[in-house]
Parts: C-alpha cells; structure tokens; sequence
RNA sequence: GGCCCGUUCGUCUAGGGGUUAGGACGUUAGAUUUUCAUUCUAGAAACAGGGGUUCGAUUCCCCUACGGGCUACCA
C-alpha cells in the first residue's frame, strides 16, 4: 500500500431501490475510508439513459444516509472533484477513447446491432475479438479513405478497445490474492457507445483517475472484466496511479442458487432494499434499526476473528480489516437479521427508541403525550421486541384498554370466589393512595392467601384483565404504571365479560 | 460451450500440518420467569470426493465434482 491518501468510492447506477448487496458495497468502501483517514465519494454512474429511473439517485442518498454511513464527496456535496455524474461528465470521456485509437490501442466500428445479433446466433462462441475483427466492419479492416468518409458521414459507430493477442494479464486482489487471465480469451469490449457515452469499463477506469482513487472496491460479479480495466490503466499511462483491487463475495439468495436479486425479497418474503422503495418494504420500513442492519451487512462476509458479532458502525471502522474478509459467497439469512435487530433493541437506551416507537403507535393511532411515560414503557418492554412494530403489540394496553380478552384461558376455571376476590381487590385499591407496584404485589398475594386462593389462580386472570392476553412484563409493574384509577377501571370492565 | 472465482455444522463463520474442529443464528431439551419474552444450562449438527507431499493432512499441491459469476453499444 502506497503512503497516498485512501480514497474509495461506491459507484452504484441509479436503476432502482439499492438492494443489500450494494450498501453492504457501499459499507465496505466507508469503513475502509475511515480506517484510513480517507475519503469516502459517491459517484453516480448514469451511463445507461435506457435503465436510468427517477428518484433513484435521491434513493441511494437517503439509503446511505439511514445508514448512517454519507459520503464526504456526492453529487448533493461535491469536492474538488466534481461532477459526480457520470452523465454530466460526458464530454471527457472522448477525449480519452479518440486517444486510445490514435494509439493503437482503440478502434471504431461501425456494425449495427443487427449485424452483430447475426453473428453471435450464427458463430458458436463468437466474440467481438481478434479471430473475427477483421472480418467485421471497424477501422483495422476497413481502408482508411472509407473510415474517414463514414466518421465525416456521421455514421452512428462505438469505439473498442483492442485487446492484445497472447498476453496474461495478472494483478493482486486484495482479497483473492494473483488473479491472472489470457488476452486469447477477452473481446474488444466497447468503450464509448454510439450515443456517445462511455460504457462501465471506460467511465470506471477514467473516473478513478481522475478522482485519485487508491482503492476500488466491488462485487466480484465484476472480476471477469477486470483485465480490461488493468489494460486500459495501462494503455492511458496511468498504470502507476491504478488503485488496488478489491472484489467482494456475493450475497447471495438464502433458497436455491444464485446471487441475492432484487425479486426475491417479494419472492420469500423479507426486505432486500434498505429503505422502503416503490411500495416494496425495506429494512427500515420493516421495523430495523440502521445500527442493526448495517451491522448485520459487516457480518456478511467479514468478521473480526474474536468471535463477537456486535458492533457500533464506530467499532466497526476501527476493527475492520480487508484480510479478515471471505472469499466466498454468503449466504442472506433472514432469521439471523432479526436476531440482530433484537440484540440492539436490548443494547440501546430507551431513549435512542423513542422517536421510532413513537412512530410506530402514531401509525396505530395511539397519540403520545407524555414522553416519561413513554420511556418507562419502553424500557419495561425493549427485551421482548425483536422488531418495531412488536412494541405496539407489547405496549397498545398501556394506553388504550385490551380490544379483547383471551377468555379461554380465564373462564373454564373461573369461580364465585375469584370473583368475590377481584371485588375485594377493588376496595382494597379505592382505600389506597398510590398504587406502588412492591407494595400491591404483598397486599395482592396476601388477599389471595386470605380467601384461600392460590396466588397463581388469580394472577394469570390479573393480567388478562390489564393486557387482554398472556403476555406482557411483570404484571404488578403494568398495574403501577397503569395507576390506581386505571387499574380498578380495567379489573370492573373485565369482571364483567369474564363473569357473563 | 468458453473464461474466472469459490467449497468447514441447515445458515454466517473461526481455525489451520498433530485440536475433544471453536463460536453465532436457527433447532431440540431443561432451569428461571405463578404469563409471554428475555436470561441461563445442556444437546444434535460440518472439514465435497480422489490422488499426491508428509511420520502425520481438514489445513499444502493436483485432478474431479459441485456451487457461483461473467460471456450486451447493462452496470
């Protein structure tokens, strides 16, 4: 690693929601930066006018924002670098492509796509390369007057880069160690396209550069290009200044085979976007904290060999190592994803919940008005939450009484002297002053005693009478916060239905 | 088909020439909780196969199998 500074970027294409795989790139590439003092860019590439979606762009900010993890340079915050946009960079890219051909390294063609379409359905395995390119239309097979004569026609053409023959080109992944592939078995890929824009391979290569990238992070659904972009490193001159490479393991579907796609969160059931994008619920919208998810995408394929797996994004930046990243494809574990997000809900303070559960029970129609009482639910109940939408179902009866009772598991064994009890229980409540929760639970069990009732008898339908159902914290804790008045209200209300 | 990458419990993974192959999720059983959840304890569960190298290979090398990726004027 060379001493200058670390800059990386995410470069996603604004073709939709950011599924998984891509802010799991994106983390990667920010705990990498912050490691290292570096930077972090976001650079858009919009080359492909065809997939370009609206919003997307916006989306992805907001994603990585959720995440916690924003960029230091973006299209919205732009350095010295600017334009982040690969569409508004458009002009610069031929500059270099016209230089590649001057060099030899680079040629026009002029086929048409139909042509092109003949070929690959007519020639097993061909490939735009040096078995066939001369028998194709492009400037290495056509006489100069008549390349000239075309261009000075406008005639709609791509420039291709020329790969060389009986060459291996080799580099080190950082992550997979010597990587090597023979030139024999490349095709001339497309450079700039007829529409003028530059494809992926020389907008990525260019962009690096020119935005003094030091370490580029990716996929590996992206190795396979690779040597193209060593070979126009090259070519363009700029070989010592290459960033090193990084390419990733694939997240991949948690059923069958093949990488995580953004379908199959519809398809079994579970979020593949960070936040929700076109009626499609995200991990956010789903109830997860962005403490949880982003630590849940560092485990997928990376830990820190200690055997912990809980990290704030801080931990995270300053435990992170490239080596200790897999090679291997990880498979997406939804089960595993929840189980994080409950960790954090227990790990957090009440007080880091607050807005979201207030969210949640606005959503319900449950208004909040005293955010003390709030907190003291919240903190009562955070360890039975796994999502948080749960804390509605775990916290509704704090505020409203229970929609219903679960009678089934009251009335069958429901006696007169139970009910002579919970009359009584109502008396004792009226002569108190404050229901403290210690203080009733040793009056309550008393009581029961009193009337020769097994205090098990008489609790479950207690918290029936307060909850509705069999579940809940500590049932004297619910009674106090619920106060005196309320308490009674419920136990009359309750009588009623369970003695009908 | 061609090229490239990969392969430890169901899943995420640790380990690495000699280990009872460790942890986590999930799962099973039990304890605690006079509810549910949490928590705790215990259990089942893995080195793809074949050749080498070696005193010894799950670990290193090769082959095969399997999995994945790429093979567009998409990224």
């Amino acid at each position: 690693m060379s001493d200058k500074r670390v800059r990386v970027r995410f470069a996603p294409s604004p073709t939709g929601g950011l599924h998984l795989g891509g802010v799991r790139t994106a983390l990667f590439n920010y705990l990498f930066a912050k490691k290292h003092n570096g930077d972090f860019v976001l650079r858009i590439e919009d080359t492909d006018q065809n997939r370009y979606v609206e919003g997307a762009e916006q989306y992805i900010i907001d994603c990585l924002n959720w995440c916690g993890i924003t960029p230091d340079e973006s299209p919205v915050t732009p350095g010295q670098y600017a334009p982040y946009r690969q569409s508004e960079r458009k002009t610069l890219y031929r500059e270099y492509a016209e230089r590649l051909v001057m060099q030899g390294h680079a040629y026009y063609a002029f086929d048409t796509a139909e042509e092109l379409d003949k070929n690959r359905k007519e020639i097993p395995n061909f490939q735009y390369g040096q078995v066939y390119r001369d028998g194709l239309r492009n400037s290495l097979s056509l006489p100069q007057h008549l390349v000239d004569q075309l261009l000075a026609d406008h005639t709609p053409h791509v420039i291709r880069i020329k790969i060389p023959a009986d060459q291996t080109v080799s580099f080190t992944d950082m992550i997979r160690g010597r990587v090597s592939f023979e030139t024999n078995t490349i095709d001339d890929k497309v450079l700039l396209k007829a529409d003028g824009m530059p494809t992926y391979h020389l907008a990525v290569v260019v962009d690096d550069y020119l935005m003094k990238i030091s370490h580029a992070f990716r996929g590996e659904e992206w190795l396979p290009s690779a040597p193209i972009h060593l070979l126009l490193w090259d070519y363009l001159g700029w070989k010592a200044d290459m960033p090193q490479w990084a390419h990733l393991p694939l997240i991949l579907k948690p059923d069958g085979h093949g990488k995580l796609s953004k379908r199959d969160g519809a398809r079994l059931g579970f979020p593949v976007f960070a936040l929700d994008w076109e009626g499609t619920e995200g991990f956010s919208g789903m109830g997860f904290l962005p403490e949880a998810f982003v630590n849940f995408l560092a485990t997928l394929g990376w830990n820190d060999g200690s055997g912990h797996e809980i990290f704030t994004l801080d931990e995270l930046v300053t435990k992170f190592s490239i080596d200790r990243i897999s090679k291997a494809g990880a498979r997406f574990d939804f089960e595993k994803a929840k189980w994080f997000n409950a960790e954090w809900i227990k790990k957090v303070k009440a007080e880091r919940l607050k807005v979201e559960v207030k969210k949640v029970l606005t959503d319900k129609g449950i208004i909040v008005e005293d955010d003390t009482y709030l907190l003291t639910i919240i903190e009562l109940i955070k360890d039975r939450c796994t999502l948080l939408p749960d804390f509605y179902q775990q916290s509704a009866y704090f505020f409203q009484t229970p929609a219903g009772y679960d009678l089934n598991a009251v009335k069958p064994k429901w006696t007169n002297e139970k009910t002579d009890f919970f009359k009584a229980i109502i008396e004792q409540l009226k002569s108190t002053e404050k229901l403290i929760a210690a203080d009733f639970e040793a009056s309550f069990k008393a009581l029961a005693e009193e009337k020769g009732l097994k205090t098990g008898d008489v609790m479950l339908p207690f918290r029936i009478m307060l909850v509705g159902g069999k579940f809940g914290p500590h049932v004297f804790d619910i009674a106090a916060l619920l106060g005196k008045d309320e308490t009674i209200d419920r136990v009359e209300k309750a009588l009623i239905e369970f003695t009908a």
